[in-house]
DNA sequence: AGATTATTGTGAATTCTTTCACGAACTTTT
DNA sequence: AAAAGTTCGTGAAAGAATTCACAATAATCT
């Protein structure tokens, strides 16, 4: 399979959510531009992404929801699964964890570290907990690709670093400090006040406002 | 001045905050490459994206620091201020709002509305809390540009077009529900499932990794 | 049964972004 | 004092992503 352009997974990601709420609703087809329009991308978009995973619609009815939703999930999910943990168990790291509960797709195992007394050692919404110290000990036992760091520590990238030791491959990190880390490894930083100046900027700048329709001819 | 683009101003508020924190250590001078390492990115980028708001370094010392984050924010900030708004008083808006405490650099007003009985009626972080119901209210006396929407109900969309129609033009949507709202509004999607998805996505495939330098000849 | 309309798939054009490559300015080394 | 090494700024090339525009197809209307 040809490599996938990075805005497509992202887009594609984007589908199969919204496919995944039409099955919920038992709508059996959609047309490109709907789905443009669900997604809030172009219809042209869809078209593209689609054509990148090989997947073709009828002109008559579109795309068959069901068979989309599976065909994205063929390219896109891991056979054995991809398992996560958080660290961090304070209101970020549970409002993650609470919100990865009532909707992991495809996510095998959840696991938890953090060092708050009241939280290790338990189990919460089926996830496993533990502290910060056992986090070699646990990541000997069971395999972790992705960790969502959610603390407020200061010593983050040493935190990272052992993290990547133990064999951790992604790392979402939901600190403000930015991560340094080898290049086999997936670092996303999701600053929460970046996104906001960003969104100030725009807001002020009018930037992000799509050119006009054009006429027809 | 020209249009920035926007990869630009996405990269020019990480160095600011950089460039801060560089100023909190007393560092005064910095060259592109070091930025760039510090950023995430290549020096090219620097050099190219401050060319964007035509600041100019030397040859020989590189970057001042100080002067440099003045003129990302001349560029940048609305000499108004940008007023936000937290709606949700559950665990993510409360860690938002955590957040935004330890470091809000330039924005002036901090509100948050919520259900939750405890919260509304208080100062939190010299944040004002406010019901839900009072949203309109409330926003006829104080201009709001940005909310943060931190709630887990399912009446998001109509949530999103009170605000709107309250004179919100930014919303920061953490919910899972895609908002459909008029174009001149900024809407930025920051569904946490979509990150992980992302994240699996680039782990598994290892799409993400650079190619190798090349050789110097 | 022909004209009209809607939709997909996709080459080609366009726009946006990154990277390359090198001149100019200055410092340090030999 | 010449050579070698930095670094910045930037034109030009390369690479990505989006958008345009239209052929192909099938349904519906007149």
């Amino acid at each position: 399979m040809e490599k996938i352009p990075p805005r497509t997974v992202a887009r594609l990601i984007i589908y199969r959510k919204i496919l995944n709420s039409l099955i919920y609703e038992g709508v059996s087809h959609i047309f490109s531009r709907k789905l443009a329009e669900m997604a809030g991308c172009t219809p042209e978009q869809v078209r593209r992404d689609l054509m990148a995973i090989g997947y073709q619609g009828s002109t008559v009815s579109g795309y068959d929801v069901s068979e989309l939703e599976y065909s994205i999930g063929y390219v896109m999910d891991d056979p054995e699964g991809v398992k996560i943990a958080i660290v961090g168990g304070g209101l970020l790291g549970r409002a993650i964890l609470d919100y990865c509960y009532w909707r992991y797709p495809n996510f095998s195992t959840f696991l938890s570290f953090s060092n708050e007394k009241d939280i290790s050692d338990k189990v919460y919404h089926g996830c496993k907990c533990y502290t910060m110290k056992q986090i070699e000990e646990v990541l000997e036992m069971e395999t972790v690709d992705i960790v969502i760091l959610a603390i407020e520590s200061e010593h983050v990238q040493n935190l990272a670093n052992r993290l990547v030791k133990s064999g951790v491959i992604g790392i979402l990190n939901y600190t403000p400090i930015h991560l340094d880390l080898p290049s086999e490894v997936f670092v996303e930083d999701m600053d929460l006040m970046l996104a906001i100046d960003k969104a100030a900027f725009f807001v002020k700048h009018e930037t992000h406002i799509k050119k006009k329709k054009k006429k027809k001819k």
